[in-house]
DNA sequence: TATTGTTATACTCTATAACTATA
DNA sequence: TATAGTTATAGAGTATAACAATA
């Protein structure tokens, strides 16, 4: 009775494919961090939010929550608390004194390069099954789904 | 300084660009389904944990847990919560008493086949600007990651 | 003794609304 | 008047630990 739908739309299980593809790797990304053994705890939204301020190296809090794709409150609750753990640094805006510009500390700079190297080493892990070829492939099949939009969030 | 990685490890990049993918494809998702304008609130997490439900047709709280890699305070829960909005019936399990089976009401039928139809129209738009040949190849290459290895999990 | 689900409690992520300070 | 960020508050999602009922 549930499971009447034999003949179901490729296009739907394609796009359920990707996203489990995408679960998966972002569960093997989370276990990883955690077997990282950091002092300070890195989750995804956190590491997600130091990666896009190093990117830009310097960044108002303002601009990161319009790239990340959050509201300005939520910027402040982690920039409160990566503050506290030593990660993060507010700058008063010269140029406006109404904003506050983000910069990594040195502990983050460290944390950040960590997590890139982790990062690469489980994506070549994820990767090892595709030759070049097939790499290639799937990065510009992927492209279509950008096709025409303007894409620029982070991670 | 920050951005000196130029030839940054293609691995790391493709990972990243299906990651955004994904991200994009569930900001549609997420977009329509508050635009259906349902009766009853069905977010993400909902409306997975109704779907693995609807596919079993009957259910273990202990099982689905499992499936979704979720803990059983967490579908004890959710269950709670989509009782007492009339989605779903918790139904003592004759063969162990200390089991409890899941089972969909009427009206979550009618919500999940409503949103399943929808699921289809989007992932049809999202592959608009792919060929059938594309699309199969796309298939394909996304069926590398879970090279042997057992994937159950849905949605 | 092990397993199923629950009560009690808490943490993380995200957000809306009202407000302050500047522009 | 509009914008940047904050305080106060809240809701959704998830989890750990202790426990009850049953296996």
């Amino acid at each position: 009775m549930a499971n009447e739908d034999a003949n179901a739309p490729k296009a739907a299980e394609l796009i359920q494919l990707l996203l489990r593809a995408s679960h998966y790797i972002q569960h093997e990304f989370e276990a990883q961090l955690v077997a990282l053994d950091m002092p300070v705890q890195l989750s995804g939204p956190r590491l997600r939010l130091l990666l896009t301020v190093w990117k830009s190296d310097t960044i108002r809090m303002n601009e990161l929550a319009i790239k990340l794709g959050l509201k300005a409150r939520t910027i402040t609750e982690h920039v409160d608390s990566l503050e506290s753990d030593g990660l993060i640094t507010r700058i008063p805006d010269p140029k406006d004194r109404r904003a506050t510009l983000l910069q990594l500390t040195e502990e983050a700079l460290t944390h950040v390069s960590r997590v890139r190297y982790i990062q690469e080493q489980i994506s070549e892990r994820l990767l090892q099954s595709f030759s070049a070829e097939q790499s290639k492939d799937l990065y510009e099949l992927l492209t279509l789904f950008f096709d025409g939009k303007e894409i620029d969030f982070v991670c």
